[in-house]
DNA sequence: GCATAATGTTTGTATTACAAACTAGTTTGC
DNA sequence: GCAAACTAGTTTGTAATACAAACATTATGC
């Protein structure tokens, strides 16, 4: 069964912000940081931090926390297991789906 | 900003489960019934049923009633928005993601 | 030094995914 | 012909979660 793919995929995937999140972190070189993702994804902060503490718990995205000056800063990057996961989410989707349009 | 192209798929996609069903009645030609669906998803039937409701009220599926012999057979087909919703589903994440691989 | 802003985090609430229990009817066994 | 088991779903109670409001902490302006 095709569709039984989709569920190799990483659930936290599974979210259209964390989705977005991890379609930055994926696309940029380097980190992007908190005001950042909250500028382009039009969040809250409170929501931005629990999503972000969800990827990190599940070891998709590497939190890094540094002085800038002497204000803090938290910039985000993807791990290899997130790249493998959005890899992995990508090919899932489209295998499923692509047939079908 | 690219990932904003995620805001605007139909949030009901945004479930593993129901897109492997929108998958499934995409994929088939005429309509599924609902046990094929539940063999193939491996679900259980309450949480089919309530999945099908969401899907049918969102416009996406449409649900049809009959008896065969005596016993009632529920069989669910894609509507046209269903058919678009998949589409435009599948458009934004290979944007999103695609030039990150 | 007091008020305002910047940077996140914690907490309370509203939504939702799920399975257990239920409804409605049918077939089978005795 | 009656009860037990099966078929085909639906409704309901619960546990998880997405979200924003409130909070904590430190920095900057006046």
């Amino acid at each position: 069964m095709a569709s039984s793919e989709l569920l190799s995929v990483h659930p936290a995937l599974f979210d259209r912000v964390r989705l977005a999140i991890m379609a930055h972190l994926s696309l940029a070189r380097g980190g992007v940081d908190f005001n950042t993702l909250l500028a382009e994804l039009e969040l809250t902060r409170g929501n931005l931090s629990t999503h972000m503490k969800k990827l990190e718990d599940d070891g998709l995205v590497h939190i890094k926390k540094a002085f800038i000056g002497r204000k803090p800063r938290t910039t985000y990057s993807c791990t290899s297991k997130g790249k493998k996961a959005v890899q992995l989410y990508l090919s899932a989707v489209e295998t499923v789906l692509r047939s079908s349009l």
